[in-house]
DNA sequence: ACTTAGTGGAACACCGATGTTCCATAACGG
DNA sequence: CCGTTATGGAACATCGGTGTTCCACTAAGT
């Protein structure tokens, strides 16, 4: 048996993990700006050769699957910060937000590469989104949220309106701390009963 | 002088143009549930030969923009047809949202397709844009529009909204009637001033 | 009915992305 | 300092989508 970690491909040593997560870090960053691009691309943009990106990801799907677990990964971390369950929901929400706004270029791939959202933790309802989805009920009962809006539509609205803020950001110069605060008191209002 | 339309290719025999619009009809619904769809995928959908697909668009990128400027003509009608100029800014805007909502996957399409936004007439302002910034300044001189909110943030959120909306209605069960309210109801609420 | 316009399918060349192999060489760690 | 480890580049095979051509066939229009 092997001392690896719980996940797939486990312990590498600390050069590979590096490369790794360049790649991922540069990946990111590309197919945000074109989701099209090519490995070959998405090397260049690392500053490694193409064979290194099929060495540690054999396949396309292999690298996007990566992608998809690393943003999963930030989601779980970000929701941890937000502290869901101390004061209003409503205030919760708003918190949680502002984590999420640290995705980045996170938040535009996955809105626009469906192929991330393949990967298997996509599929079922993690915990980040179980704990989402209760907070919304708890805002209900207490009141502090409006109860004409369902769990759902409030989940999308505040992913719509990161994807937003984060694009507006990212394209025309909006500086990043006023597209947030644009995303943080549209969204207030929103939710408000 | 012509008494055919203003446009690049204008007046074709009926039969070409019911053809064409199969064609580009399939590919909206088609490339919004997969952007990636080959255009062999296309000619099935309308169902045409590939041959037929490539004799009215020569290459991949023709088909692109002939959905742009399909999508571009319908908000064009859609602006048109919400009289921006009648009554409070705030509800001008609301009745603007209905009108759009009804492109349906060409909301998908204008958000997931970036390629779709090459084609020249998307890069220049059109004028259903102009008049919809003009709408919002209307609506904060007039005091029905919270004036924190500035022009290109409210017009990012109504497109953020219908999206959401119509993907809600289109991937989960939800009726588009009642997503359609609940876009409504937060778009009214995030407008208040 | 007959001419013309429109269509479908097969076959082909082409291209770019992908994935693989091999080897020389640089970086790292003992 | 030397062996292990990681890398980059070149070369190659493959594959799927694309775009083109040609011909037989069918549906319109007069």
């Amino acid at each position: 048996m092997r001392m690896g970690e719980d996940r797939a491909v486990a312990a590498e040593s600390g050069t590979r993990a590096r490369t790794r997560r360049a790649i991922v870090q540069a990946a990111v960053a590309l197919l945000a700006g074109d989701p099209t691009a090519s490995l070959g691309d998405v090397a260049a943009a690392a500053g490694v050769g193409r064979t290194t990106v099929h060495r540690y990801f054999p396949e396309r799907s292999d690298l996007l699957a990566a992608i998809g677990a690393d943003v999963l990964e930030k989601v779980a971390a970000a929701t941890e910060r937000a502290r869901l369950d101390d004061g209003p929901a409503a205030k919760a929400l708003e918190r949680l937000c502002q984590e999420y706004f640290e995705l980045g270029d996170g938040l535009t791939l996955m809105f626009e590469t469906p192929q991330l959202t393949n990967w298997s933790g996509w599929e079922q309802e993690t915990a980040a989104d179980r704990h989402f989805l209760d907070t919304v009920r708890r805002g209900h009962a207490e009141g502090s949220i409006d109860p004409e809006l369902d769990e759902e539509w409030i989940r999308n609205l505040v992913w719509a309106l990161l994807y937003s803020a984060w694009e507006q950001a990212r394209t025309t110069g909006t500086p990043k701390h006023s597209a947030l605060t644009l995303c943080l008191r549209t969204l207030r209002k929103a939710l408000a009963p």
